[in-house]
DNA sequence: TAAACTAATGTTACCGGTCACGTGAACGGT
DNA sequence: ACCGTTCACGTGACCGGTAACATTAGTTTA
């Protein structure tokens, strides 16, 4: 009795069959005679066996493992996207590794790891554009990209319909009277907060409202950043009626900021974030946000990795989708919570 | 030339040497004279070979992968345990898978899949008791428990010293002169919640405060329950002067609470949580809150789990380790933000 | 009734590395 | 001059599965 696991051999010799047999019960292949089927599943049954995932991958060139890259894993929008994506994965019988890279070197260490030494199938790197990192990015590999659609052609992206939920965002301040609208922008590099800035001027566009640079200010996604943005228009005398934060966090710090400074939300400024993060209703007051659905936008990534993987083209090459206007008290004393 | 990627021997036939001699460069090992290491290293430069990580985890028989489950990975508390998890765990050229099982029957499949058809090295278990999971884990593999000190012998853990945690918080509370002091828990089924309300009694009793059973009220970590917690407070007409939530979410649903029913904190209520989670300082007031290091719990899990998968016996079975209390001004009004 | 086919199972090679051991040359001690 | 070491490298087996093909027996067809 060999005292470390037993192969699929072993179970061959026990049930007194080819291990080829096994083989075709493991995987359900037909041509079984169901007593020899039986005869194998109780031996199979009996010594415990479990085939090896490695050797598995060993012998079909593939792993059915995929891997998922975002800048962090604590940010909860990344979370919620990598969280969709790994139940689509393991809904398809494949398994979803997470890891995060913080810095381009990172990033090229990880994607030469994964891909390189082919521990995984298809790759999927959520904001390709925060940094250089989307220069170590692989040819020829099954790769879609979250949070930004590809420069490069031939890769598949989904994405939040940035333009549009900045617009619809600040076309919901402009519809309640605001003239006066500030924007707190994520970082410049990123696609997302350029486009999310797009929007914001077709809605004033739009409107028949200037586009007033001195009303834009570069945040970088922290709470921190939208704190000290509202703390320079208040310094610098010249208080919008309105914000547009680019993000829940930095509009939760655009809101500290008034609260010190003694504005009244959302009598004296309305404020707007997007994302719908957990604990956004429970701000003071409430916030008004453009809820995206994370979990949905992993879920698309890997239905489209995988597809990308299996040779079938996907039926869409850059997937956006839309976010819902979520009304609270920090634009309106009429909201919900 | 092969048109798919170069295996061991296609480097060893353009180097003119044999597939060991390759495998030895790759290695690092020694006995290869320089200039044959140089021969070697050309070819491998030149016809961009990379190892496979699966051809290596199969004959070497382990894959340098190790994963952590946990009840989610949205979790900010989860996500930074495993974020420092898997730092530590790269540090060591090991690769860290990580999962989430939302209920028992997920977990049993997740583990099943890794442990069982030998995906990975070593488990890395965050709140092993949240509910029956722990009854579907192996025995004899590599295995830590984060959040909860292991029932059964044998299995190691990390978790926050939370007996000491709550005493430490309640103290605070009773050393600004608190008497009535209400406790939220999170479920009770939950080894941390359990010793978080023990560390409340403890520094209650010390203080000659009598336990009230009726001053606790039973939570399940979400800030809609902390916040309903309070509200039963109110209308029981029975209002504490302050309040423990063992979390910061919760203790956000007390404060959301009592500015709903126009309590003034900290003058009329105390609030404390614990965890420190990125938005504390945001709230309204800024939180006072036990700040515990969930990197460094991940880190000392990676490092005691990679000791016992190298048969080195960890130093420590169960790792306790203590939080910081952060005054801000949930509290004191002298507290900072 | 032999040839042809089919269904169930066995045989052997192969995936791409590592490991244990084999070999030949150069070297040193007696 | 002979033998034992050591060094640098090669050979073949092996890890645990899968794939392609071979084999055997039973059934159908000409």
């Amino acid at each position: 009795m060999p005292t470390s696991r037993p192969t699929i051999r072993d179970v061959a010799r026990q049930a007194g069959v080819s291990h080829q047999t096994v083989s075709r019960v493991i995987n359900g292949s037909e041509g079984v005679l169901p007593e020899t089927r039986a005869l194998v599943e109780t031996a199979i049954k009996q010594m415990g066996y479990r085939p090896s995932a490695i050797a598995r991958s060993m012998a079909r060139g593939q792993t059915r493992t995929l891997a998922c890259i975002s800048p962090n894993l604590t940010d909860y929008t990344f979370a919620s996207v990598i969280e969709g994506a790994e139940v689509e994965a393991r809904q398809h019988d494949y398994f979803m590794l997470s890891s995060s890279a913080s810095d381009p070197k990172a990033f090229r260490a990880l994607v030469d790891e994964l891909v390189g030494h082919r521990r995984v199938d298809g790759l999927i790197v959520i904001n390709p554009y925060s940094d250089e990192r989307f220069e170590h990015i692989p040819q020829d590999f099954p790769l879609v990209f979250v949070g930004a659609s590809a420069h490069e052609k031939n890769i598949c992206s989904v994405s939040l319909d940035d333009e549009k939920v900045a617009y619809e965002a600040t076309h919901h301040l402009i519809s309640l009277g605001h003239i006066k609208i500030a924007l707190v922008t994520g970082p410049m590099e990123e696609d997302c907060s350029r486009d999310r800035t797009e929007g914001y001027r077709h809605a004033l566009q739009e409107a028949g409202i200037a586009f007033d640079e001195s009303m834009v200010i570069e945040g970088d996604w922290s709470a921190t950043s939208g704190q000290s943005s509202l703390l320079s228009f208040v310094e610098q005398g010249r208080v919008p009626t309105a914000v547009f934060a680019q993000n829940d966090r930095m509009a939760m710090g655009v809101l500290r900021a008034a609260r010190d400074a003694n504005i009244k939300v959302p009598t004296q400024l309305a404020v707007i974030g997007v994302d719908d993060m957990p604990l956004s209703s429970y701000f003071d007051p409430p916030l008004t946000t453009m809820r995206q659905d994370m979990p949905r936008i992993g879920q698309e990534a890997t239905r489209m990795l995988l597809d990308i993987i299996q040779k079938k083209n996907p039926t869409v090459h850059d997937l956006k989708l839309p976010a819902q206007l979520v009304i609270r008290r920090s634009t309106s004393e009429k909201g919900g919570d």
